[in-house]
DNA sequence: AGCACGCCGACT
DNA sequence: GTCGGCGTGCTC
């Protein structure tokens, strides 16, 4: 009988799959799709994963070569997530390899076991016991616990001798007791201690959380994918947590994915107060083997719940019960480098596989999810806040009738100084970070490029430098202009620049900014976040890191410096940013008794955009902004694919996409591929970026599946392009930055 | 991506 | 005479 094909996924930025013999001494059955193993790849040994067995190969027996390792004994991933992986790769079109590297936790990666493991003991058959002296009492301790030739771990040995870890360093020294690993066995608890746990009562829910969490009780054990709706304030955490606590009853865990910026030493304070060390999170700041710990975790069943940003879509999950992501609109579940997914789409995805619903939530809902929710119906909603807070009134201020003095409009600073004297707290949103914009020089009208990106300099003025917030770039801050050496002036307003002017107008008033330049760290966030909750800080003023997340209870006033910024982009998706923006920011204000303010300074007060937002809120801005969608052919009616390429000069680059255009019109020609548009090739907005530059090619297409075929057909062709050889290219499915 | 091979410039 | 620059090609 022939030895069976091992078809093996690498790490490697390989669009296929390597075949191999089995490893030595193997027993076939051992090789399960699943299972990681070392094998040789070219001059190098790499970590690759069984995805299939077969009895066939094209390979010429002379290149097959075998396995050399096989590292684990049962499969790292169940049936459903080997199988969502599969999809994700198939999907965004990216190598398998590297999309089983970037579902695994980094140790995983490099071959450390997928069970935590621990030490063993025992005696040799072959051991001599005789030659161990009498007077060695405290080897013969430890012998006579070892005496029934069995492994012992740490656990049957403690007892034997105050050191028993130096008698079995000299035993194993003497051949006469081996060691070993062995994986350490972990029980699944099923009974439920929801609940049990919390210090502080519980919190009543109101009729629409009693109902929203009806529904999704009704929903547990099959797939549906809810929509959570929930203006800020309207207890969405406390859904969620309900929702867990009945998970729980049901002995299957929950996973719950939020953006890094909402994972919030308050937030996790809440799931932990509630279900104690059930919880695991996987972010950021974990280390690596504290991260394959939570994974572990996970994947045993050990952790009931688990907490994390993007990457954890791909954790492993004994017995899955319920995934939610939370702030479901928010651009970080979109991955934007390398494997481009969502992990948003992928959860959906992985919660049909699982047959368990999926919970969206957001107070800003993606116009994607909206869409799907309206269409199936399972749209549960939120609309008042809980408990006595009102929502906020907004009102826009027209630039044009009022003018602003560094930013800020005469009836913005009458009301920051009402709020002020009334003992409240302003927040004051500003998209923009550093002191100004531009760098100017109005003699000769010359303003201070990036050497290396299409873009001006920003002025940092406190660092004294001149910053790209495209590539980094730095440079000494200048006061005269170098061409006509005029003085040069800062022109347009940052976070910076309006602090500045904040501490001016209001002496009296203690200031806090909060974007990437004033926190650099994550511990001097929670130092300011926690000034602000004992109303240390009167005013506030920061970017989307202040808007994300965060509770201001005493805030009564917001202000949303330049609503404008959104209003006339050419990306199709900037209109429904600048929705979720407003609404977000606005949201802070008034959480507890007193109504909150919110004033939008605007030069274009009667844009349809804000119009609608201020008239018929966030859900008759997206009726408007999906009947546009659906006119201009813009997703969620279409589906979109990317081509970037990038190069040392933009000629290649945009001959490169002209032949990749042409290779898909001869592919559509051939097939019936009806309702798939062509677009471009054309210069990215900001050509060059980092001295590189960089151009689109956008396919748009009627539907998914179609968009699929053509690029499973397109991409294999763009390989094999003479012009792909000077260029760095990528694709990018679904994508939500169209530059 | 690695990792090699390969063919032209500044150094012990 | 070599060390080493990164273009090109391959990995079962």
């Amino acid at each position: 009988m022939p030895e069976p094909i091992l078809r093996i996924a690498v790490d490697t930025p390989l669009r296929r799959v390597f075949d191999y013999l089995p490893a030595k001494n193997c027993s076939a059955n051992a090789l399960q799709p699943g299972i990681r193993v070392w094998v040789p790849l070219g001059r190098r040994r790499a970590l690759g994963m069984i995805v299939a067995r077969t009895t066939h190969t094209d390979i010429p027996a002379s290149k097959l070569r075998r396995i050399d390792t096989v590292i684990d004994d049962e499969p790292l991933f169940d049936s459903v997530l080997f199988g969502l992986l599969q999809f994700a790769s198939d999907y965004y079109r990216h190598p398998i390899g590297e999309v089983f590297a970037a579902a695994m936790p980094g140790l995983l990666g490099k071959g450390a076991p997928v069970n935590a493991q621990h030490s063993v003991w025992r005696l040799r058959s072959d051991a001599s016991i005789a030659d161990i002296p009498k007077r060695a009492t405290r080897l013969h301790a430890v012998l006579h616990a070892l005496n029934d030739h069995q492994w012992h771990d740490e656990h049957a040995l403690a007892d034997s001798h105050a050191d028993w870890r130096g008698a079995l360093r000299d035993l194993v020294q003497r051949g006469v007791v081996e060691t070993s690993r062995q994986a350490t066995s972990t029980t699944l608890e099923i009974a439920s201690n929801a609940g049990a746990l919390e210090a502080v009562p519980i919190p009543q829910l109101n009729a629409a959380q009693q109902q929203t969490l009806q529904n999704i009780t009704a929903a547990l054990g099959s797939f549906h994918t809810l929509l959570l709706h929930g203006v800020t304030g309207s207890g969405k955490t406390e859904v969620y947590l309900r929702a867990i606590a009945q998970v729980l009853e049901r002995g299957e865990q929950a996973l719950v994915l939020a953006p890094e910026i909402a994972l919030t030493p308050q937030l996790l304070t809440r799931f932990t107060a509630r279900f104690g060390d059930a919880v695991v999170v996987l972010h950021s700041a974990l280390n690596d083997s504290e991260r394959l710990n939570a994974w572990r975790a996970a994947r045993t069943g050990q952790a009931r719940i688990v907490i994390g940003t993007r990457s954890a879509i791909f954790t492993a999950l004994a017995k899955p019960g319920l995934i939610i992501i939370d702030e479901e609109h928010d651009a970080s579940y979109k991955q934007q480098e390398g494997f481009r997914y969502s992990a948003r789409d992928l959860g959906i995805a992985r919660a049909q596989r699982h047959g368990i619903p999926v919970l969206l939530g957001s107070a800003t809902p993606s116009l994607e999810t909206l869409q799907r929710a309206r269409q199936t119906g399972n749209l549960l909603s939120l609309p008042q806040r809980a408990g006595e807070a009102q929502p906020p009134t907004l009102k826009l201020i027209d630039l044009r009738q009022h003018g602003a003095t560094q930013g800020l409009s005469t009836p913005v600073m009458m009301r920051i100084r009402e709020h002020l004297d009334a003992g409240h707290q302003v927040l004051l949103y500003l998209n923009r970070r550093g002191f100004a914009p531009v760098l100017f020089c109005p003699s000769c009208g010359w303003s201070a490029p990036c050497a290396r990106c299409d873009a001006r300099l920003t002025v940092h003025k406190r660092q004294h430098k001149l910053v790209c917030h495209h590539c980094g770039h730095e440079q000494p801050l200048r006061n005269e202009c170098p061409s006509c050496h005029a003085e040069v002036k800062p022109v347009g307003q940052g976070t910076e620049r309006i602090e500045e002017t904040l501490a001016q107008l209001y002496p009296d008033a203690p200031l806090a900014r909060i974007d990437r330049d004033s926190i650099s760290r994550k511990g001097e966030l929670d130092a300011v976040l926690a000034r602000i909750q004992q109303r240390e800080v009167k005013l506030l003023v920061g970017t989307q890191m202040v808007s994300k997340g965060h509770h201001f209870p005493h805030v009564t006033l917001v202000v949303i410096l330049d609503a404008d910024q959104g209003l006339f982009s050419a990306d199709f998706r900037a209109s429904e940013r600048l929705a979720q923006s407003i609404v977000q920011v606005a949201g802070r204000a008034g959480r507890e008794t007193h109504a909150g303010e919110v004033l939008i300074q605007t030069e274009y007060p009667d844009h349809p955009l804000l119009q609608q937002l201020l008239n018929a809120g966030y859900e008759g801005f997206a009726d408007a902004a999906l009947a546009e969608r659906e006119a201009a052919h813009w997703p969620p009616f279409t589906r979109l694919a990317l081509l970037r390429a990038e190069a040392n000069d933009l000629g290649k680059a945009l001959q490169f996409l002209r032949d990749t255009r042409t290779a898909a019109q001869h592919i559509k020609h051939g097939k019936q591929y009806s309702g798939i548009q062509v677009l471009g090739p054309a210069p990215a907005p900001m050509t060059r970026k980092a001295g590189v530059h960089r151009a689109h090619l956008l396919l748009q297409s009627d539907s998914a599946k179609t968009l699929q075929a053509l690029l499973a057909a397109l991409i294999p062709k763009m390989d094999e392009l003479p012009s792909a050889k000077s260029v760095r290219w990528s694709v990018d499915v679904d994508p939500i930055e169209l530059f």
